[in-house]
RNA sequence: GGGCGGAUAGCUCAGCGGUAGAGCAUCGCCCUUACAAGGCGAGGGUCGCAGGUUCGAGACCUGCUCCGCCCA
């Protein structure tokens, strides 16, 4: 061993030289891998969620990637076989949009002039140039990826995959085509789920009247009256629907009214579903093929289908003389047309609902087309099932009755979109309109053996394939040995905005295909905000790039930041105070560790001895505190309580083990006791190391750079990275040890508290303090303590006599009294006797005030007779420390009233 | 319309039946030889409102008011 130091640190921490260092090394030591043949140890798995490729991560990406890399260095120290598989998806429509843009943009070209497999060349070169940004992204937040494992969601394994799945559905006819009424963007082009609609509530519309005029009057009456807020769908009206129990109209059931433009003739039909007749005029118009509700009334009455809107949003030939124009110029042009023929019969402001574009914003529209489903419901029933029985669990569980409502109530998923970036459906048609749907291209179909074929032009919506990601990634559907260590995953770790989109289809065809739940425990983070609390969005412009953070303030400062907000089921609003704050902790860790090393000259460590070398009472307390903050770390990571291991670390480092233990240390390392000096620099390095391996899944790159330090520093052995430590075991608390030193923390802090209040600055010595009235199971702690607490009060001097009695009463002193103390600090010449008259009196309030409310509530008959008898006891103990403390602070008032 | 969150110190949030807490901000004092990205001390709260349960209620129940989100 060498006697000299074989390091000293920086005096600040430079977080940037250290970051590039350390994930380089990790990964070539292959500390992220997950070994599949490994069956001696548990499994731990976590799949990724797979972000967007050609995006760029968000806060809310950087909250992923933290929680996940805590829980899976976490694991990995404690001893698992650990996996975390990275990977991106292609995110069809978004990456298809932005590749068109640019291609507009920068050529002046689009996908439909370069045809589909030029076009394709261009998304993967534009993939190519923008994928790596992600890794670099993870790299800098330094997750532990398996990056050997990373997959993409068009790679060829996880493309047969998705082709297995369709193949393998539509056989058991749960994927099957049909033309329905779909939710259709006029900007994108495409089918899209009922998910990706945004609804809008309240959107300030207009309720607009007309009369139908009937084909033959009635009794009289000519027209009928209804209302719409889509006038423009009157042109694809092909009936009038009233309530068959409204008296009003009975007679006019199953005569016709006289389309007012297109003049064919349409029936008025009774329908109590549709039609509530305390609703405006009672009389509904019906489009069948741009309304789901008259979708479905269409069907019931066998009602004619005419689509008047196409999918560019602008009127069809059906619309007769307005065909060519767009939807919402013919929505003015049906009212200036019915409003000259006499028709109009009113307007008022009415609120309705509008569904938007999840992408484009754009208003969606209702329309009729052929699409492929996934028909769900036989796939929802395990997948409620399974978390019923448990064996997947929500966390926060209130997740799991939006998980189930929505499940029960789940609508068949449209999964054909009409893009090019994307899977291609694996059906192909032959001219005669047979359907053959296979793993690989057929030769002829498999209907009528024509060799004609063509394949389906759409692409499956991109949720479909990542709805297979926790199994296709493993290798499926070959039967790898990945899937056999590896799944089912141990944790789905995302967002709670994509429960539904993805968390519930991974649940449905992880139990499909695979046989079993995909993961075992869902944890829903909260949404990343911005200090205002708005979600961060590229519109609002308020999206902050992890990188920007993570060079300012560290990665590590980000981390523990994003941990230390995690609480349940709240959003996180992030304010760069905050890093601030975390990165000054990043700071303290480093300055403790350099502390440490100024100190540890000529100390050669051996494992486990600071318990058998710890002798001073501040010793064990120390020891006794990082157990309590081991405890209370692993309970919370168990939890998924990422905020209180976060500020259970946290109060350890700074609050016990910096401002207490260190500052109790010096008397040893400055003094001249060979033994002392020992004990505490065992006692200090294993604080130290372990803190930092408590901390190392929350900071992993400073605590990996100190614990390297201060390893090489003691001379101890061990493995070559900390994330292949121990993670600290819980145990039992010494709590006497901590009952024990409470006299001399309250000690110090009752002259600091003079000094405050007195304003006397502590490089004026306070000679003559004096401590007293001890109660004498603390008389063996304070009289080791006592040259600790000189230094730390900067008493020369300090005396404390061991007979239980008060200090004697003197002029010209200030007095702190707590539970089993008093503190006697001689101020001659400096104290103001009416600021320490003050401070007494202000003292002496706070003990009057508490001690009511425990004596009121001693007095209550009810509280001693119900309450448990060990909380009535703890009561009574209060009062008379109260009592005692009051009685105290009466005499040296009254002392002080003497001397002047 | 249905459901879920939230309302606690100036700000951001813990606490979820037994003496109201933290960080930041504020105000004093201090460049004390690990750290001024620091140290020491202090001030600051009828825990959204109204009822109820209980010996005891930020905490549990009921209703209400605002704010946010999800679903139809």
């Amino acid at each position: 061993m060498s006697t000299e130091d074989k390091n000293t640190l920086a005096k600040g921490y430079e977080h940037a030289e250290v970051e590039a260092r350390w994930y380089r090394v990790w990964r070539e030591r292959g500390l992220f891998h997950g070994d599949e043949k490994d069956r001696t140890r548990p499994a731990f798995s976590i799949v990724l969620p797979p972000p967007n490729v050609t995006g760029s991560l968000h806060l809310g990406h950087a909250l992923t990637a933290t929680i996940q890399d805590i829980l899976v260095r976490w694991k990995r120290m404690s001893g698992f076989n650990t996996l975390w598989l990275p990977g991106t998806d292609h995110a069809g429509i978004a990456t298809q949009m932005i590749v068109e843009k640019e291609l507009q943009r920068t050529e002046k070209t689009s996908r439909h002039e370069l045809g589909r497999a030029e076009f394709l060349k261009r998304v993967w070169a534009w993939k190519e140039k923008y994928g790596s940004r992600i890794g670099q992204q993870h790299q800098a937040l330094g997750a532990a990826l398996d990056w050997e494992r990373e997959r993409f969601t068009l790679d060829d394994g996880l493309s047969r995959a998705v082709r297995e799945v369709f193949v393998r559905l539509h056989e058991e006819g749960l994927v099957y085509r049909e033309k329905k009424l779909i939710n259709w963007c006029p900007d994108c082009r495409t089918a899209l789920s009922d998910l990706e609609v945004e609804h809008e509530e309240n959107h300030p519309g207009e309720l607009w009247s007309f009369a139908y005029p009937l084909a033959a009057p009635v009794d009289g009456v000519t027209e009928i009256v209804v209302a719409t807020t889509r006038p423009e769908t009157m042109l694809g009206d092909t009936a009038v629907a009233v309530h068959p129990e409204d008296g009003r109209y009975r007679a006019l059931v199953g005569r016709k009214v006289r389309h007012p433009i297109l003049g064919r003739e349409i029936p008025i039909v009774a329908d109590a579903v549709l039609v509530d007749p305390a609703f405006g005029t009672g009389a509904v118009k019906v489009t069948p093929a741009h309304d789901f509700n008259d979708f479905e009334v269409g069907k019931r009455h066998g009602l004619a289908f005419v689509t008047v809107i196409g999918f560019d949003g602008k009127m069809t030939a059906a619309a007769g003389p307005l065909a060519g124009l767009d939807r919402f110029a013919a929505r003015k042009e049906v009212k200036r047309l019915l409003a000259e023929a006499g028709l109009e019969r009113g307007a008022k402001p009415h609120p309705m609902a509008l569904g938007r574009c999840q992408r484009s914003q754009t208003v969606l529209e209702p329309l009729l087309s052929d699409q492929w489903f996934v028909r769900i419901a036989p796939l929802a029933g395990p997948a409620i099932e399974a978390v019923e029985q448990g064996r997947t669990v929500f966390l926060p569980e209130q997740w799991t009755n939006t998980y189930m409502a929505w499940m029960r109530n789940i609508h068949d998923w449209c999964i054909s979109r009409q893009l090019w970036w994307g899977h291609q459906i694996p059906a192909w048609y032959c001219p005669d309109g047979h359907v053959t749907v296979a793993r690989e291209a057929p030769a002829a179909c498999a209907a009528c053996g024509r060799r004609e074929l063509r394949q389906d032009e759409d692409v499956l919506d991109t949720w479909f394939s990542s709805a297979l990601w926790p199994f296709s990634t493993m290798g499926w559907p070959a039967e790898t040995e990945t899937l056999r260590t590896f799944y089912p995953t141990s944790v789905m770790e995302t967002g709670h905005d994509i429960i539904f989109f993805w968390v519930a289809r991974m649940m449905m065809m992880g139990i499909h295909f695979m046989g079993e739940v995909p993961f075992r425990t869902v944890y829903l983070h909260p949404m990343v905000r911005d200090e205002k609390g708005q979600k961060m969005s590229k519109t609002k412009g308020n999206v902050i790039d992890p990188l920007d953070i993570t060079e300012k303030y560290g990665a590590d400062a980000l981390r523990f930041t994003l941990a230390a907000l995690t609480a349940q089921g709240r959003d996180i609003k992030l304010a760069r105070e905050r890093i601030e704050g975390y990165r000054a902790f990043a700071n303290k860790l480093w300055n403790a560790t350099r502390f440490a090393l100024m100190n540890l000259s000529g100390y050669a460590a051996a494992e486990g001895e600071a318990a058998r070398l710890a002798r001073t009472p501040a010793d064990r307390w120390i020891l006794a505190r990082l157990q309590r903050a081991v405890n209370g770390t692993v309970a919370a990571l168990e939890g998924f309580h990422f905020n209180e291991a976060a500020g259970t670390v946290y109060q350890f480092v700074w609050g016990d083990l910096c401002d207490w233990y260190i500052e109790l240390s010096k008397e040893a390392f400055n003094g001249d006791d060979p033994a002392a000096r020992r004990a505490a620099q065992a006692v200090l390095t294993h604080c130290l190391e372990s803190a930092l391996r408590l901390l190392h899944p929350m900071m992993p790159f400073i605590t990996e750079e100190l614990w390297q330090t201060l390893r090489a520093q003691v001379g101890l052995p061990g493995p070559g990275s900390i994330l292949e430590a121990r993670y600290p075991s819980p145990g039992p608390v010494d709590e006497a040890a901590e009952r024990s030193f409470g006299p001399v923390l309250g000690i110090v802090e009752a002259i600091r508290n003079v000094r405050g209040e007195m304003n006397v600055a502590f490089k004026t010595a306070l000679p003559g303090v004096e401590i007293g009235a001890l109660a004498p199971e603390s008389w063996e702690t304070v009289r080791s303590e006592l040259p600790r607490i000189v230094r730390l009060t900067n008493a020369p001097g300090l005396a404390a006599r061991f007979d239980g009695q008060p200090t004697a009463r003197r002029p010209g002193t200030a007095v702190g009294v707590g539970p089993g103390y008093e503190v006697r600090v001689p101020l001659a010449g400096v104290v103001d006797m009416a600021a320490e008259t003050a401070r007494i009196d202000k003292e002496m309030a706070k003990v009057e005030q508490e001690l009511a409310g425990v004596t009121r509530r001693l007095g209550n008959e009810g509280f001693v007779a119900k309450a448990p008898p060990e909380v009535v006891e703890k009561d009574r103990a209060r009062v008379q420390e109260l009592q005692v403390r009051l009685e105290k602070l009466r005499a040296h008032r009254a002392m002080l009233s003497e001397g002047s």
